[in-house]
RNA sequence: UGCCCGAUAGUAUAAUGGUAGUACAUCAGAUUUUGGUUCUGACUGUCUAGGUUCGAAUCCUGGUCGGGCAACCA
């Protein structure tokens, strides 16, 4: 038998040269967010990859917040990102906060300074940013730029210890004014803030520079590899040039491509503006391509998962189509979920030859991916069912294989019916349709040697449970909401949420909880809503659809 | 007009100097008590011009195109 060897993504590799040339013994990763928002699938892809690395080679994955700037952070992101890595299904080896190392970081920024490569620099934001010259032209020296160590060390103390206003005066390090690479024309190390921070409280009033913070974070945990996304790559002269200076554990950063998905955004800070704006029912709204969204949408981790494995990871910049996303979805789901039936768009079709007061109790297949398993559920059959209003034309279309004058379909785990034509009021809209069941077709008894095209759901109206469904459509109607002319919101979907009122469901459904999975034959995957409607109906999101072949042939003319 | 990075079917991702393969999507067919699932088949690709080599997606040079960099954000 061959043996499939699957190839090295170029982390893996470098990995594999480290560990081979011994240059570590084991690895240690880290998943760094800031806790200013909520979890998405793009950290997704950098949650699987730092871990299921560790995960692979044995090493140990570190969460840390990289909490250095007060202003925006958050412990309800804290508490949300921690809930969204477990639901995951990762557990850290660690939990560490940048801001654990805040005096250590002011010690380093000390070591720096005696060192002559630190500075107190007076300039304002706009002189710094003025003098900082432009990528083609050199920038000009601030003339705080030759203080005196020991002018700088006691200004840096009085920088901590409160003595100065906001933005009046930063610590900079003494790098080249006229290097290439922006990052290394004097970066800011510390700015003052005085502000309260979620977990230091009131205690510092200066705060390090993602720079200064970063990169010294890894080194003291001891990261081997440190994986951030491309747009930090210009970085990496500066995060080296950190560690050289001081003198401490070599970290290595390593850059991939941040994960984009068709018709959605994946910046903070639009799915914040989406949140706050009131174009989403808050960060978890289904329609959201965050964690805590897909939850309640139904989507399982597993499937997630499975999608990071699949969409690899590379250096050059790519758009990942959502119906790879979808395609996971369905692929988990397909194997797990219940089979229910439920009508959205209810119409009454009457079994005129069936009695009026009989009931019988079919059975329903819970799983047919998991025959002889899965189990049976009972569903009770009467002569006045809903079926979908879509499974009714009056003039069957080519192909059509549902419900019309003349054509027989078979209601799913009970007869065969033939349609007989339909009841329509004054407006000459259809009110009922009606049919005569065959007998001897029963499921499971059927011996009358009849085939038909097309089977449809139903539910018995006499036990038939209301619903409200929600159906969800992908948010932008653009492919990449991102590139195009002006605001993003104007390409939002205005359709991306149907909310159907008159759904009925069948009577086993009662019991849903929202963690449950349920196919609801023909029509999707759906899961119960996390959260109770108002009128105290049962509410289920569409996680996805099922692939819809009709759909696809009606579009055809 | 500076520096850094990248370019393989529609979208992703392999091939590590030796037959351009896989997945999703698309199309066609088979099976099916879900127009689902499953199965079979088809389609489409190395940005460009040179060079090195017996041989280049891969190495070198030029070009083109795309992305990033001038926050007291991360």
């Amino acid at each position: 038998m061959m043996i499939e060897e699957k190839s090295l993504n170029f982390l893996e590799e470098i990995i594999e040269e480290d560990l081979k040339s011994g240059k570590y013994t084991s690895i240690h990763t880290r998943f760094p967010p800031e806790p200013n928002g909520y979890l998405h699938i793009g950290h997704a892809k950098s949650i699987c990859l730092n871990f299921g690395l560790a995960d692979k080679y044995g090493g140990k994955t570190n969460l840390r917040f990289d909490d250095t700037n007060p202003v925006t952070e958050e412990t309800e992101y804290v508490d949300s990102i921690k809930a969204d890595l477990h639901w995951l299904g990762f557990d850290w080896e660690e939990e560490r906060y940048a801001s654990d190392y805040f005096s250590q970081l002011y010690d380093f920024a000390v070591r720096l300074i005696k060192k002559g490569l630190a500075y107190v620099d007076d300039s304002s934001a706009d002189e710094i940013a003025a003098n900082k010259g432009t990528p083609t032209e050199a920038g000009t020296e601030s003339p705080c730029r030759n203080r005196s160590v020991e002018e700088n060390l006691s200004l840096f103390a009085e920088m901590r210890a409160g003595k100065f206003q906001d933005g009046e005066k930063v610590l900079r390090a003494k790098i080249d004014l006229t290097s290439p690479n922006m990052h290394m024309r004097d970066p800011i190390m510390y700015r003052i803030r005085h502000a309260h921070h979620h977990r230091t409280g009131d205690e510092w009033c200066i705060y390090p520079m993602y720079d200064f913070a970063h990169g010294q974070s890894d080194s003291i945990e001891t990261i081997t590899h440190s994986i951030c996304t491309l747009e930090f790559e210009v970085h990496r002269p500066l995060y080296n040039w950190y560690i050289e200076q001081l003198d401490i554990f070599p970290s290595h950063q390593y850059e991939f491509a941040r994960l984009n998905m068709t018709y959605t955004v994946m910046s903070k800070r639009k799915l914040l503006q989406l949140v706050n704006e009131n174009f989403v029912d808050g960060w978890d709204d289904p329609r959201m391509p965050t964690l805590s969204g897909m939850r309640r949408r139904g989507y399982r981790p597993v499937a997630i998962r499975n999608f990071c494995d699949r969409i690899g990871v590379q250096r050059r910049e790519n758009i990942i189509d959502v119906g790879l996303l979808e395609f996971c979805v369905r692929e988990d789901l397909n194997q797990i979920a219940l089979r229910r039936m439920a009508v959205l768009d209810p119409i009454k079709l009457v079994v005129t030859n069936y009695p009026e007061d009989k009931i019988e109790i079919v059975a329903g297949e819970n799983n047919p991916e998991a025959p002889g398993q899965g189990g049976f559920r009972e569903i009770p059959f009467s002569r006045e069912l809903w079926i979908e209003a879509e499974d009714y034309m009056e003039v069957a279309a080519k192909k059509w294989f549902r419900l019309a004058p003349g054509n027989k379909v078979r209601l799913k785990n009970a007869y065969i019916v033939e349609c007989t034509g339909s009841k329509k009021d004054a407006s000459g809209k259809v009110t009922e349709v009606h049919c005569t069941y065959i007998e001897g077709t029963r499921s499971g008894q059927d011996n009358s040697g009849l085939s038909v095209k097309g089977t449809i759901h139903w539910i018995s109206v006499a036990h038939a449970i209301p619903a409200e469904v929600r159906l969800y459509d992908r948010l932008f109607q653009v492919e990449n909401p991102s590139i195009e002319e002006g605001d993003f919101k104007e390409y939002i979907n205005p359709d991306s949420l149907q909310i159907l009122h008159n759904a009925w469901v069948e009577p086993s459904l009662q019991t849903a909880l929202p963690e449950d999975h349920y196919q609801f034959i023909r029509k999707g995957y759906f899961s119960l809503d996390a959260y109770k409607s108002a009128d105290g109906k049962l509410v289920f999101n569409r996680t996805v659809t099922l692939k819809d072949a009709w759909a696809k042939e009606a579009k055809k003319k």
